[in-house]
DNA sequence: TCGACACGCAACTGATTGGTTGCGCAAACC
DNA sequence: GGTTTGCGCAACCAATCAGTTGCGTGTCGA
């Protein structure tokens, strides 16, 4: 379980602010929360909080159990270890970069 | 000087799978890049890869140094640093809401 | 000096996307 | 049983964006 998903993925989740707002909202939210809850806190339509959760659903950063008639949404914890080992895949090889960059400088 | 860059820049900068190719390629080639050098190794023409670069700059994630006739893009250390920031207090705060829940489920 | 090369700017296109409204359906409530 | 409420789906709109082509300009080398 928790397949964890594509970095890009993550990634790409992330790079909207209303939709970092939506997964703030989430995670700030004691228990869980309804598209209908967060909408009434951000300054959207519930489809356009829907659609938000749709993609952090589809990135694996939330999740959500139907209660009823009731969608009931939660942070998934460490779902953004993608993104994070990403970035430090990154900057491990741009740090052998630069040590090749400086061995290539002090040389010639 | 390295007047680090908002989170959500770097963020929305790091969403496209062939930016992440290019910001990948500078930091792949010992020295410098230019747009020419990276567009003959990337699907996508130089114009294509000069905008990304442009975008990548304006995130703080790379710089140019005008040589001649010639712009050499170069990759900025530690210039992730807000994302993975973003990350980690991002994280934090779901472990102090998780903390909130489990108080909140052992209490009721 | 002249041709070749590298770049930047501008215009245009097609696809994606964030957002809305509207509707139909199922669950809850009286 | 009928009304309300919450959700999902679909259609649609405007804006953004990735990508292209074309062109003008400046710089390098012969």
């Amino acid at each position: 379980m928790t397949a964890s998903v594509d970095a890009g993925t993550v990634l790409a989740a992330l790079a909207d602010p209303t939709r970092r707002e939506v997964l703030a909202a989430v995670a700030a939210r004691p228990g869980t929360a309804t598209a209908t809850d967060l909408a009434a806190e951000l300054p959207v339509t519930r489809q356009a909080v829907a659609k938000h959760l749709g993609v952090l659903e589809h990135a694996g950063l939330v999740t959500s159990v139907r209660h009823g008639r009731e969608a009931h949404y939660r942070v998934i914890a460490g779902s953004l270890r993608p993104a994070s080992e990403w970035i430090e895949r990154t900057e491990a090889a741009w740090g052998r970069r630069v040590d090749r960059l400086q061995q290539h400088l002090s040389d010639g």
